[in-house]
DNA sequence: TGTACATCAGTGAACGCGCGTTCACTGATGTAC
DNA sequence: TGTACATCAGTGAACGCGCGTTCACTGATGTAC
């Protein structure tokens, strides 16, 4: 890790700023490459060497942010409340994080969901955690007998996230749609998923 | 309707023809708009006046099969069978026809999925119909005494719409997920929302 | 029914744009002796 | 410690490619009278 690794990493921190910034102001179709490149006083070539492509740098300029939110909305988390409790804290603080620009995260989603974990790997790593914290909370539940022991974890986790992100694509595809209606939503489909919906 | 709608007609069915035959072949990235054009015998200019660019040209152009789909699912419904049947029956029917060219599948899902309705429109047809059906599909269980009267049909809908979805996402990504594999995360998902989790 | 004109789907060729690649290069940093 | 060479991040300029647009046009079809 020498002067040489420094600088490198001091460069991809100026296309991500620079990528993050613009991005915001301008959204991702309205700015090129070399937009980016000249707003952090590097050469085109040398973005393409750090990304492999727009999305790549998508994905890493907007990640950051990403993390900063999950790592905040653990530190506020409710103390010594349920699961209901903490997934509408989780959900709530999201929407009105992504609601401070819904089309850029719209398109960030839209281009991330369906790519190859390789392709994506902050976001993919930032999932893993958000899944592995909600693992644990179920785990949780389960000592505590709110949730039934016979119950997989893991497919319980992967069925939270796959309503959340419904959800989610909903909110962010109608911007008509407020992060209270879209927390009403979310409310009566978990009151759903918690107790079933069979006799 | 005269003549001349007819051929506006015919024009729009050799694009789309096409353009399915080589988004098949060579995929969707690799044929260019200009290839579907030399392909059809027209000019690209005109692909463009028919379709506003290539992602509503894909929709476009495999939308058809998967009417088919969704009609041949229909059709084929065991008959007298609970939710639980029907929706392996659906899911397992979707993934086998997905199965024949997942990465085509994976761009197409990938590249409608969060996009407003209004560019979408085939597709969000299909998938209103879809949603209708389940709708009825959860009605009548409420009326065969195993769905309880209290659930919100359109909730329940909905949610395993986004259970499905979560689940092809898998399923899509993962090259080396077989169908088996699938509807057996598909099996616990659905057994988990059916009954519920909480004790 | 025929004539004169309007409409419009489709053409072909050119264009601008942004992405991603390539390549010879510069100059700072790292390493071998 | 100094010297000579190797490495490599970044440059700048050019390039090819595909997308989507534009525009003057042609010729068939539709319509008004």
């Amino acid at each position: 890790m020498g002067r040489r690794d420094d600088t490198k990493a001091e460069t991809r921190e100026l296309i991500l700023n620079s990528a993050r910034d613009m991005f915001w102001e301008k959204g991702v179709e309205k700015c090129t490459i070399r937009d980016i490149a000249d707003a952090a006083g590097v050469s085109a070539a040398s973005v393409i060497v750090h990304f492999k492509n727009k999305t790549a740098l998508l994905e890493a300029a907007l990640s950051d942010d990403l993390e900063q939110a999950l790592g905040q909305i653990i530190a506020t988390l409710p103390a010594g409340k349920g699961l209901q409790d903490v997934l509408f804290h989780m959900v709530s603080y999201m929407l009105t994080f992504y609601d401070k620009n819904r089309e850029l995260y719209r398109i960030l989603i839209r281009d991330t969901l369906y790519q190859p974990v390789q392709d994506i790997p902050s976001i993919a790593m930032l999932e893993e955690q958000h899944f592995q914290f909600l693992t644990n909370l179920i785990e949780h539940e389960k000592e505590e007998g709110r949730v039934r022991l016979t119950i997989d974890s893991r497919v319980a986790t992967a069925a939270l996230y796959s309503l959340y992100i419904g959800i989610l694509r909903n909110f962010l595809r109608d911007p008509a749609l407020s992060v209270q209606k879209t927390m009403e939503q979310l409310a009566v489909t978990l009151e759903q998923y918690l107790s079933g919906i069979a006799v």
